[in-house]
DNA sequence: GTCATTGTTGAAAGTGATTATCAATATTCT
DNA sequence: AGAATATTGATAATCACTTTCAACAATGAC
């Protein structure tokens, strides 16, 4: 399997954008761990290895690992999306908590009967999907309409 | 079937806030059409048929009508969330031009089967779910990697 | 109904994630 | 190698959203 380097690469090709050694850095250290990231979290992990980064280059290089494939976009939380390295796993998504923000990932079986149906009726060409669950975790369940999560924050709230 | 404005008094009521004119004029107003909106525009609406409701208002109102099940997300564009009442709906879930923006709502098969297995197995209390499908719209899928929509701007840059 | 409690409102100021600007630099193609 | 132009980092700007706060008003108790 192509690494997610050449991948990049081919990608950059295609677009006729450039491959630099900033862009491969940051791709590198997104594929470091299996963990979510937001782009001041990978900012701050390039930092610790004393990697000069700026900001504005890892937000400049999210739309393209998006369109090309390499990451999604997992939840948006705190005011900020967070990502997750989507090339060569399984698909998964997220089954959430409205109210303390708590997120369990899971597979779930692929749709893409549903995704070929809507290919042909509108003449797209469909390239993935985004399921979350909502709801109220074991915790937060109780009585979500009374219930208070010790500073928890409403998932939804901006910063 | 219950009205909206009258699911939301009983809201308050079980969790302690308080209803007043103003989130009924603005209940009202999100009912009042079967657009897509998005806080701005809510705004502009209101503002237009002589109502003072300020924006501070419209940012409180939100997550609670979020929590009610009055309303859900619909997508994020434009730097900013997009919402839909969805009381009294059937359930419907959209598919998106990753490059333009364009948005097609679609109806499809409920997933509740597998809420019911995410609930048992994770001891949730599952309330709904989101399902976005990605891909390139007719006009935007000739090349994806090369066609340019005039200024439709990317639909994920933040604003 | 009246009163006390406390959630809500609007205006204004603040916050902070993201984007734009721009000169210097580096990649890609010929 | 050289031209064309995309990328970088520092900085400033943007703007969606939140906070603050004093005035007000909904709710529940009496």
């Amino acid at each position: 399997m192509k690494s997610e380097i050449e991948v990049f690469r081919e990608f950059t090709r295609k677009k006729g954008l450039r491959n630099t050694p900033e862009r491969e850095t940051i791709i590198k250290e997104i594929f470091a761990t299996h963990d979510h990231f937001d782009v001041d979290e990978l900012y701050l992990r390039l930092k610790n290895k004393k990697k000069k980064i700026s900001k504005p280059s890892i937000y400049r290089l999210i739309p393209h690992l998006l369109e090309s494939g390499l990451i999604q976009e997992a939840y948006f939380e705190d005011g900020h999306f967070h990502y997750e390295h989507i090339y060569g796993h399984e698909h998964h998504c997220h089954l959430r908590c409205l109210r303390c923000g708590k997120t369990i990932e899971f597979q779930e079986k692929p749709l893409e009967k549903l995704e070929g149906k809507l290919a042909e009726e509108y003449d797209f060409s469909v390239t993935g999907h985004k399921l979350e669950v909502f709801g109220f975790c074991p915790q937060c369940k109780v009585d979500p309409h009374v219930a208070k999560v010790e500073d928890a924050g409403d998932p939804r709230r901006q910063r």
